[in-house]
DNA sequence: ATTATATGCAAGTATTTACTTGCATGTCAA
DNA sequence: TTGACATGCAAGTAAATACTTGCATATAAT
């Protein structure tokens, strides 16, 4: 899995956007998610790709309509791989810092 | 919180290795995180600008040396606002994708 | 004081990304 | 079988991003 692409599609505003539409319904057409971005159908097409290219969309075919169906996998792999890994030392870093701080404003004192 | 931002500043394989570095070894110098990062010093900084404009990365003046230190809230919230919502329907999305796929394959049989 | 070290600022180039426009193809419905 | 609808393909433009080079400034060490 190529997390370097998810985080790529997770980058733009529009590409976020997508997501939640599907995540509010899922299985639409380009067409039905094109009516809420302000771009040509070209463009959300081309955004749609990157998701499908990051796996964070998949798409079945059913006659002239492409449906889009969301795949969270991806997102929860970033959790994993990145989100949880700092998360776990969230509060030592945060101690670690203010004693830096401390430590400088009264050097030995 | 500019969650845009630190989506941005995440989507680069340089900046997330920078914050793999801190996240080893918090508070270090510009120079020292060079040391792993192929690029030139320029190039380094401005990463770190970007990643210290999204507040993923704190700084604090030592003399002459700008050490960094690594904020986990940012990614944090990323997880609450985003990723949570989307693990929340995981199996419930799974479901209707292969309900669907079903569907297709073996109609009304 | 002088030199070396750590960093900043700013302009310029190169690459990547976002978006558009125009035309082609395939499916459905009358 | 004709017309409308859903989508694809491809080339071109515009804008954002990554990276470099050259010079400036401030702190530390000798």
């Amino acid at each position: 899995m190529d997390i370097d692409k998810v985080f790529k599609a997770l980058a733009d505003p529009g590409r976020r956007r997508l997501l939640d539409m599907l995540h509010h319904e899922n299985g639409q057409t380009v067409t039905a998610l094109c009516e809420h971005m302000d771009m040509t159908r070209q463009a959300v097409t081309q955004h749609l790709q990157q998701l499908e290219g990051a796996n964070l969309v998949a798409v079945i075919w059913q006659g002239r309509e492409k449906l889009h169906y969301l795949n969270p996998v991806p997102l929860h792999e970033i959790y994993e791989r990145w989100i949880g890994k700092f998360e776990r030392n969230r509060l030592r870093a945060l101690h670690d810092f203010k004693k830096k701080l401390e430590g400088d404003d009264h050097d030995k004192a």
